[in-house]
DNA sequence: TCATTAATTCGATTATAATCGAACAAACGA
DNA sequence: TCGTTTGTTCGATTATAATCGAATTAATGA
């Protein structure tokens, strides 16, 4: 567990990171990093059991769509914003205003 | 099979739709009905048995990504363009930009 | 009415993914 | 070195989805 992989920019894929940003759980991950910045995986207030998260975690590393720092036995997230822009310029803006619309849609019902 | 069923624009969800689009052949699907426009189901250029492409459709429909069309036995899909854009206004165009920019780098390899 | 065309639905199979407890690993501080 | 913290990995279970042949439906035209 030393070295966690990360996709290089050019091999980021579409599908993928569509994929990994279409489960609601890794959505709220998302929502939560692009509202409070780089969060360590323990203070994301998201309820699920730690393996659970872990797996979450690795989808969206695996994709490309996050970054994982070390530090000592935590792990820093964040999003890889500048990656995700120069390979899909607006896709993860979109997404994150679509995340923002919804839930003012939800409100108002 | 008299009417099928499409959500109503405010209740189309960005989960949804992001997984509906995860998929490369319905990726493959919307990007021949961007670059073509409306489409018979049987004239999309792309190779799977009738029952699979058939799923996809429905998948695709379901998720209020395309509209279904029926015209005698036939049935016409087109993207629906301005109901996504009204609901995640830059999703659609960043996601066929996207699948431009995939298309660009595969070939440089 | 009967064959044809175009597509959906059914049903079975296979594949992939989510969930989560328990065991494990790595860094750190006392 | 030993406990604590933080998180990953394993492994089993359950859930969801993809695939596709065969049967079905629905419209149409001869």
């Amino acid at each position: 567990m030393r070295t966690l992989y990360h996709p290089n920019v050019h091999d980021i894929q579409l599908s993928t990171v569509l994929y990994a940003l279409s489960d609601p759980i890794r959505l709220r991950i998302i929502r939560n990093l692009a509202e409070c910045g780089e969060q360590s995986c323990s203070t994301l207030d998201i309820s699920a059991p730690k393996s659970t998260l872990s797996h979450h975690f690795k989808v969206l590393r695996e994709s490309g769509v996050i970054n994982t720092r070390i530090e000592g036995t935590q792990r820093f997230i964040s999003i890889r914003y500048t990656d995700l822009e120069a390979r899909f310029p607006g896709l993860l803006t979109a997404i994150l205003q679509g995340l923002r619309a919804e839930e003012h849609s939800k409100a108002k019902k």
